[in-house]
RNA sequence: CGCGGAGUGGAGCAGUUGGUAGCUCGUUGGGCUCAUAACCCAAAGGUCGUAGGUUCGAGUCCUGCCUCCGCUACCA
């Protein structure tokens, strides 16, 4: 788009609704998407801000059977927590919407009509495992089996974890369904593809050609999809929850859930406005989708495709996506509740919901992954928002009480240093503003931050509480100046910081500024009654930090007890069976890391009959050095197998626990190499 | 394995088309006292993951390697 676009459509991802929403998700998509259509509001601009839950797919059914109740009880759950945190936040959708709606079941069933209807679609038959005792197929990350390639447990449908190998669920030794530990047979189904292969060439040219200035993730991310080669993907699948697939005498198939949810955009700007046909086929709207990262794929490639397919359709202009924030140096994981949770936090801190989006925005993971700490929320907290902005806004306020009772006062001529200051201030506009338009709000909220590191300086070079004293006039112009950065301040964080903003307004005792005003130099003009000044933000102690950090080493004890979980002890096995198995103490003389691996190291052994090879997933708990000298169980006399091209010959005995933690078994004191275990 | 992203002073980040590194926080010293011991000024601190290469000159281009993250359940 050359021209400047008459209305914005902004999407953001939809939260997937069996779990609640945490500071990951607001980092990489929320924060950044309310950042960007607060800003076009403010300037006038028409734009909608959508939302909503995605409340099919598998993991919901899952989650449903497992709690014993239904899914749709799941996503009502999730649905309204999701929707009131946001709300708390004070993040603006001008819809959050959901797709287990019946506006979006109708909207989504007519979009793979016509899709259908115009032959769009590829049919195909296929076999897949399905799973007797829960009456449904599996999808491959539900299937586990033992890998074809390296014999061990656990390999997924998908892939061997232990391995590496990308499989077929069809290869895999030994199936067993996940959900019911049941073995799973074989059936054939019909499933409708969409072609992306076809879209290549049209990708190709739209991406990799027309849209060089996306982010260089999100441009890495396709150019590498697209250079693979794209293939069909099925839009279907079996299962009883989500949106029964529009054709006659296909019962007991839905839509594939990716092909839904993204439609979800369509159906909550159509139950927003009934004018939505001009935001979604309008040449002159201008559509941004504001993702995570793993969500490039769906947004960047397969959406455009179906968008494309469909014809009506105009296509994304920007698909700004964010990487990952960790917490306190690990992943966010909602199965292991490793997370600050927004409703939580919305409880826990009542009145700072500017602090969180102010550290998540000023911490944002925009071009790589990045940490949360506690430590450093507290830290930008106080050394940042309540030293540099509230002390400003506090500073200025103060003394036009003191002075001037609160009436703002006239002011006379401008010294060369206060039209310097204005002049920066005004300048501050355009920097802003293209940061923001090129989705780096990182920046962009050091820049609003900016205007109250001017306004500090100002005071103290000024120096008003010593001019009072000889030059009261001079004062009533810097104090007036005061004012006007104190308004300016108000405009420029109002996309970050909207609640903030609020109360500065009320302390100028104005109702509203648009963006325009940004750098004007007579917001408040002379005589205008401001209100006493009540403190913008205030310190967060100690105290309310470590308990907050022992919150979280609590869920990791949590997670330990919990995976304390014991195996059932297996069936029983002959002496025989027991007498073959050959173990014996050996000694670890030498250990390497085999590169370019993350598990494996590659140790050299006297098992007292010879000195061989073992390579042993353990990497990750011992190093090479820890590894030589010890004395270890080994059964010496299993099969080899080849890992990464070097032969292992036998397996070095571990204890495991259901964290998948390995330690070593040793003899309680030093005993010959070579001697037997039995 | 492959593909993509990232690796810059103690921490978090910028570094456009190649010309001997900037910002925020922290640290140290000084100033000020209107202000939530907040504010202002100054200084110390990096040779840009690593090994090579191209170039008069590279953080910035090329190649190899290492580490982290993603593509790969839950999940942005």
């Amino acid at each position: 788009m050359t021209n400047k676009p008459k209305r914005y459509l902004v999407t953001s991802a939809l939260p997937y609704a069996n779990g609640p929403v945490h500071i990951g998700h607001l980092a990489g998509v929320y924060i950044p998407s309310d950042i960007y259509v607060r800003y076009l509001r403010l300037r006038g601009e028409d734009v909608i801000s959508i939302c909503g839950s995605d409340e099919h797919g598998v993991p919901i059914t899952i989650k449903a059977r497992q709690m014993g109740v239904s899914p749709q009880d799941i996503v009502d759950k999730y649905h309204t927590i999701i929707k009131d945190a946001f709300k708390g936040l004070g993040i603006s959708f001008d819809i959050y919407h959901r797709t287990s709606s019946e506006l979006h079941h109708k909207t989504a069933s007519e979009f793979f009509k016509k899709l259908y209807d115009e032959g769009k679609f590829i049919e195909q038959t296929s076999e897949q495992y399905y799973d007797q005792e829960a009456g449904q197929f599996l999808a491959d990350r539900y299937i586990t089996g033992t890998c074809p390639h390296c014999k061990s447990d656990g390999a997924y449908g998908d892939q061997c974890e232990k391995c590496g190998t990308s499989l077929n669920a069809t290869d895999l030794i030994d199936p067993k369904s996940t959900i019911t530990g049941s073995k799973p047979t074989l059936k054939s189904t019909k499933h409708w593809y969409l072609p992306l292969n076809e879209y290549e060439p049209f990708l190709k040219k739209w991406i990799l050609e027309d849209h060089k200035e996306w982010k260089s993730n999100v441009y890495g991310q396709c150019k590498s999809w697209l250079d693979m080669g794209l293939q069909p993907r099925a839009v279907s699948r079996d299962l009883n929850w989500g949106i029964p697939v529009p054709i006659e005498g296909e019962e007991g198939k839905v839509l594939y859930v990716w092909f839904d949810a993204p439609i979800g955009y369509i159906s909550a700007t159509k139950a927003l406005t009934p004018d939505w046909e001009k935001y979604w086929k309008s040449e002159d709207t201008k559509m941004v989708h504001f993702i995570g990262k793993d969500n490039i794929v769906f947004h960047c490639i397969v959406f455009p495709a179906m968008l494309k397919a469909h014809g009506d359709y105009i296509l994304p202009e920007n698909v700004p996506a964010n990487e990952f924030l960790n917490l306190e140096g690990d992943k966010i994981s909602t199965s292991r509740n490793w997370a600050v949770w927004l409703h939580e936090y919305l409880e826990d801190f009542k009145g700072k919901e500017d602090v969180l989006r102010y550290v998540l925005c000023a911490n944002a993971p925009e071009t790589k992954d990045n940490d949360f700490t506690w430590k450093d929320f507290q830290a930008r907290n106080n050394n940042e928002l309540v030293a540099i902005l509230g002390n400003f806004v506090n500073r200025a306020m103060v003394l036009t009480q003191k002075y001037y009772n609160n009436i703002t006062p006239q002011r006379g001529e401008l010294t060369p240093y206060d039209e310097a200051i204005l002049k920066e201030i005004r300048d501050t506009k355009a920097t802003l503003e293209g940061n923001i338009e090129n989705y780096k709000f990182r920046e962009a909220l050091k820049d609003a931050m900016n205007i109250a590191r001017i306004g500090n300086k100002y005071l103290a070079e000024t120096e008003p509480w010593k001019v009072i004293k000889t030059d009261p006039e001079r004062v009533a112009t810097i104090m007036n100046i005061a004012l006007q950065i104190t308004a300016n301040i108000a405009i420029a964080i109002e996309p970050f910081m909207p609640f903030t903003a609020d109360k500065i307004l009320k302390i100028l005792n104005k109702d509203n500024f648009g963006w325009a005003q940004l750098g004007g130099d007579n917001l408040i003009e002379a005589g205008h009654k401001v209100e006493v000044a009540t403190l913008l933000f205030e310190k967060i102690e100690d105290d309310v930090i470590d308990a907050a950090i022992a919150r979280l080493q609590q869920t990791k004890l949590d997670n330990l007890a919990k995976n304390k979980v014991v195996e059932p002890q297996k069936e029983t096995i002959s002496f025989e069976d027991f007498a073959k198995m050959d173990i014996r103490i050996a000694k670890v003389t030498h250990a390497e890391k085999v590169p370019k691996t993350k598990k494996l190291l590659k140790l050299t052994i006297d098992t007292g009959v010879d000195t061989r090879t073992i390579v042993s997933g353990i990497a990750e708990y011992y190093s090479a050095e820890q590894m030589v000298g010890k004395n270890v169980l080994v059964l010496i006399n299993l099969a080899p197998r080849e890992l990464k091209g070097i032969e292992s010959k036998g397996m070095i005995l571990m204890a495991e626990d259901a964290t998948g933690k390995l330690v070593t078994v040793e003899p309680e004191s030093e005993i010959r190499s070579g001697s037997q275990v039995g």
